[in-house]
DNA sequence: AATGAATGAGCATTCATTCAT
DNA sequence: TATGAATGAATGCTCATTCAT
């Protein structure tokens, strides 16, 4: 019978191989040995190596995605909810460095390279945003005028870029509280000073 | 004597392979396939294919630039700055997808893998919106609460997470002038209604 | 205590599995699953991938060799011997599709793979052929100018080469009798009419 | 520009490495080493390992069908044209016991290893004999109750079989003209005594 | 005896890079 | 300068065999 825990090791040995190498340099071996397991026994959990990163971000995503949605149920102010989804995700990413790394520069190219895979983990952690507006919108909290499918692709690529340089120049500069709090003060409320908003 | 013409044919060549491989499919005989030169000519040109890509940052960057620091010169009120660089990055980006992708999904590659390369041209690329912003504040258009290394990450980010998707789903939705307009409304007003500004 | 049942029901699998795949190609997962037995199973009744391959020979040519002997027991006259050697060979071949390729493919493979494996039952069962002819020759009715160790291997190898296509194009063509009966015919009078022979 | 030399290099070289190990013992640096030829260099030549293989069949033995044919157009005699043809098999199986050996083992794999790939030079080179046996009963040389189809496949396989076991135990035994003188013995008057034939 | 998960040696093939022409 | 044949290191994946249960 298959070990539920070597899969999840395996899991857990390539998201780390993947994040330091990146997917095109990470050799097998190389998860193997983070596993501590043989070369084959990957090949007894996995189809290829393709399919090890796919894993990799479904599930994975999905336990970001699950526990999100959790905490999301608890809060019915849409304000509040942005704030949660915003630094969730930035604590999340922050502590799990290796994942950060793997969605940010794998995911891209997932897509290119395995045509009939579709990211639908990802889509629905994306898909949250643009729900959390739309209610917002229900509750004339959120402006009209806003699309709900492109502002959800600005609020998760402003968080994404963030976390992207989380490993250079933004460490130590700022907390996830100070960034989160930044993001939300624009999204919420733009940049623009009061008098010039009628400009 | 090197020969200006062939290297920039190897550029082109080389953004065109890239952008629908990627980096790690891409042979050096498809780029010297689509330059129409051999395979070792390249190597006249460049040290290595890491190099071809660097170059193909730099140089095709470079060049958006140079064009968007021209353009911006011409206008001095900060909202339209901003308006200018949302514009202009997505038209370049539709116009010129290779170069699109090469940037989002190479881009990322690339600080890995190569330690020594700094990105001096993209550096330059996202300052220009952190320097827009402290223009801004200076004229009192744009909240001094405002931190223009954290605002021009989400500004970056936003553009290029719309143009990420841009060969699929969003295609044919929207227009870029809707994007831009969308992307500026947010940035400078937020997504609140005025009523509950002060919540 | 072994288990004879499984024994053989892992030697007709082997038989079946190497004549649909040949030897190389042939996985002991394929033995092991045509057999309905546990792949570490087999490892208990044989060696290795070798020693079953041998084992096919040895048991399955036994039977043929022990068949074959017992029908010649029965008579004398050297002319019949002969047609019922290539009747039964022919037949059983015809019949028994797997043993037939396995013996004419993976046969040649053995001795040279491995060193110390004789053939014994393969080799007894061609010396049966040099048998009938010096017993012939003895009763004066087959010439003494033959060399019963070379005619053995022309009367075999004719056999075999016939077999060895039965497959394919000689499928349908004609009947075991009527290649049985050209083939008595050649070997006992020779293809020259009778007025040529003394040319 | 492709070297020709190099090509034929390469063929010798695997035709002995085959001989020595079988094909699927045989690995692709084992040629590389023997050609004196990196083991890149083998695919500028051959798409696979088994492309390989199929070269040495119809290269070799259209070397062989080529020298034959044009020996056998200077004969006229069906009986020494039969000669002809046994001694010069075995002459040049002896002589190349590499490609002996592979043309009898490998072959017998081959058609079922490659479903598409059908033999075409050593199809030629065994009906060659049926067009003997064919041009003898025409000339009222060779019985006409002779099926030229299935004694082609007789005349070959004995042939084939002595030439399989001449690196075992025939070798020292007897020399090429007393096999061959055999051969055309029983192939043509058979092995029975005058005195039986009408038994 | 039987199982089948785990092992890890083995190998065909690719492709960046070199260098003789 | 330009070429492209030659090189050989590198690696994903397979599968015979083992062994804990």
């Amino acid at each position: 019978m298959k070990d539920i825990t070597k899969h999840s090791k395996i899991i857990t040995a390539a998201t780390k191989v993947f994040a330091k190498k990146g997917f095109f340099n990470a050799r097998i071996s190389d998860i193997a040995k983070e596993a501590k397991v043989a070369d084959g026994t990957i090949y007894l959990y996995f189809n290829n190596k393709y399919d090890i990163l796919i894993s990799v971000f479904e599930e994975e995503i999905g336990k970001i995605v699950a526990q999100i949605k959790k905490t999301l149920s608890e809060e019915t102010d849409p304000r509040k909810m942005l704030e949660i989804y915003a630094t969730k995700h930035l604590l999340t990413m922050k502590k799990n460095k290796n994942l950060a790394e793997v969605i940010q520069i794998e995911l891209r190219q997932t897509n290119k390279l395995i045509k009939d895979y579709r990211n639908n983990k990802f889509i629905e952690y994306t898909d949250l945003v643009a729900d959390i507006i739309s209610l917002g919108q229900k509750q004339n909290i959120y402006r009209r005028d806003i699309e709900p499918g492109i502002a959800k692709r600005f609020f998760f690529g402003a968080l994404d870029e963030v976390s992207r340089v989380w490993n250079t120049s933004l460490e130590g500069h700022y907390t996830v509280e100070q960034i989160s709090e930044q993001l939300l003060k624009i999204f919420l409320s733009g940049i623009l000073l009061p008098d010039n908003i009628n400009t």
